[in-house]
DNA sequence: GTGAAAGCGCTAACAC
DNA sequence: GTGTTAGCGCTTTCAC
């Protein structure tokens, strides 16, 4: 049996409750009593049972993460940015994988709220009811949605300024010259991915171009969804001089793509990624993309939750981090 | 407040341990009072307290995950094989990021700890003191090493077969008549890493060279320590002809070197590196790589874990799942 | 089969 | 400043 507080009281000559304030750092306890048992608490290895003080104090100092895929480069670094900002206060994060399938998402949440998280920061998966996280929200636990909305649900939000992102590496697109300008994004239902559609929308607009619904083109939550959206949208004979892709699975997708098809970039097609990750430097020609600020996107999300959890009040916040594009060579023109 | 197994009871007409029986489907409870507190629970929508639970049965159903750095997809990609393995059997993974310290690691597990996970898998920073490992193997807690080994620390542990698969990487150069062969690593007090280089090693001396320890050039744990060490490698003049890289993080570091110093490869440098990403294939050349089994190890780690979780005894196992060279452009030759 | 009661390790009133 | 006491929500003997 592990060592308990009242183990160190009995040692140190005094009741639980002083052993506790002194251990605790709170209340008032005598610095010679401290002394003992911090004495006591050092020699016999004591180890305070975060359990049981969570338990009586009602507070974990755990928070819960939810995201789609761990894997996916955008949400580690995210899931980075929120344990740095946690671990700085003393909070520990619970990570779970939802699979972007709602269903999973619905019991991670509830995993992870019988384990009494303190609040929750969850990239909502598409298609899901929005039951369990109103749930969360009506039951008082913090919640804030990460690069996703979903209606319904009254959280504070940390989001990318997709629209404008999207919008700025399009219009990259339609200033040199492009007319027939393709997007592949992941699912609509996604807030983000619609936001980014609309700016896609948005900028051909603004350059004279009437969008062609035949352009757009769908994928899934993985690579291999990405690939086959482009190829859909490159194997045929109208195919777009350009494409712009709403993530960086779909830039991998839409790169494999145009290899298949013996596309050259940028001669043969352009392309405009949205999210920005090492390797997009090192192919050739590096890709030109709208760089999401990832970590701070995790880091904004543990300050909001923080926030919260420190009893702020009021009406949810809706956080929007700026995007912006870095021109390199996938489009042609110089950098 | 919450609605507890109490409120339930009552509402049923039955007592606590009767509801408890019946929801947590042990012990014996007649049929007709198992619908009554099912219904109950339902109508009142009944949450148990896991952490209650954890207080009296002294399981959490949690497990820690310590990596030293998230953001790197292999780790991720552990990450993800073992909360699936965990995850099928009701297992929730708490994660905690060391950033490759060992100070942090420990606070790292101490935290963890603290919560009462009923197991952990860690990936041992390089230089720690195996104190807190050791504590925890005393202590009785379950541990999975993942990775690497730590010397003085009796515990499961999976692991890649790092010194056969080097090997067979630098014996593929060698194969194709390179002499001078350097060797970019992170450091040798990472287990892994020592591996490598012994691995390189081995294969040098199989084909009559004489290992120069001028071309083994250690970096750390990030990419641009990575590209430093290439640097230092490559930009001499009797630089190596071929270079092994021991890590992704040093497969990104040696190709920006060999860039900076307008290296082509293969041409002008014969390059194999250590774990496989997908960008390896997107880059030109693709890159030649031994291959991990990433999500196995996670997945692995989890069954070693569930094995001991269920009271498997016995002496410390070693898992060692195989590497495998794919041989792709950037060492010339014909893949 | 079911209930009463004890207690997991800790905190938090409330006396003294 | 310190001790006593009463739980936090749940599981688990042990009678009945």
């Amino acid at each position: 049996m592990a060592v308990t507080i009242r183990d160190v009281a009995l040692a140190a000559g005094v009741s639980t409750a002083t052993a506790a304030r002194a251990l605790g750092g709170y209340g008032h306890a005598s610095p010679a009593a401290r002394r003992k048992v911090t004495e006591s608490a050092r020699r016999l290895g004591y180890r305070p049972n975060a359990v049981a003080r969570a338990l009586v104090s009602r507070a974990t100092t755990t928070v819960g993460l939810v995201v789609g895929d761990i894997e996916n480069p955008f949400f580690a670094a995210a899931a980075r940015g929120l344990a740095d900002a946690m671990d700085a206060e003393g909070y520990t994060v619970l990570l779970a994988n939802a699979d972007e399938d709602a269903e999973r998402e619905r019991r991670a949440v509830d995993a992870l709220r019988a384990r009494q998280v303190d609040g929750m920061v969850v990239v909502p998966a598409p298609g899901a009811s929005p039951g369990h996280l109103a749930d969360l929200v009506a039951a008082g636990i913090p919640l804030v949605l990460l690069d996703r909305m979903v209606a319904g649900v009254d959280a504070d939000s940390v989001l990318v300024r997709n629209t404008a992102g999207a919008a700025d590496a399009v219009a990259h697109l339609t200033g040199l010259g492009h007319r027939r300008i393709g997007v592949v994004s992941d699912l609509p239902e996604i807030t983000s991915s619609a936001e980014r559609i609309a700016g896609y929308r948005r900028a051909l607009r603004a350059a004279g171009i009437e969008p062609d619904p035949s352009l757009v083109s769908i994928g899934g939550p993985t690579q291999a969804d990405g690939e086959a959206a482009a190829l859909r949208l490159l194997d045929r004979p109208d195919r777009p001089t350009a494409v712009f892709t709403a993530n960086n699975f779909m830039t991998v997708g839409a790169l494999r793509a145009a290899r298949a098809l013996h596309l050259r970039v940028p001669d043969d097609l352009a392309l405009v990624g949205f999210d920005d990750l090492d390797w997009t430097t090192l192919v050739e020609p590096p890709v030109t993309v709208v760089s999401q600020p990832v970590a701070e996107l995790g880091r904004a999300a543990g300050e909001r939750l923080l926030a919260r959890l420190r009893g702020e009040d009021g009406p949810a916040r809706r956080i929007r981090l700026p995007a912006r594009l870095i021109v390199r060579g996938s489009c042609g023109g110089r950098p």
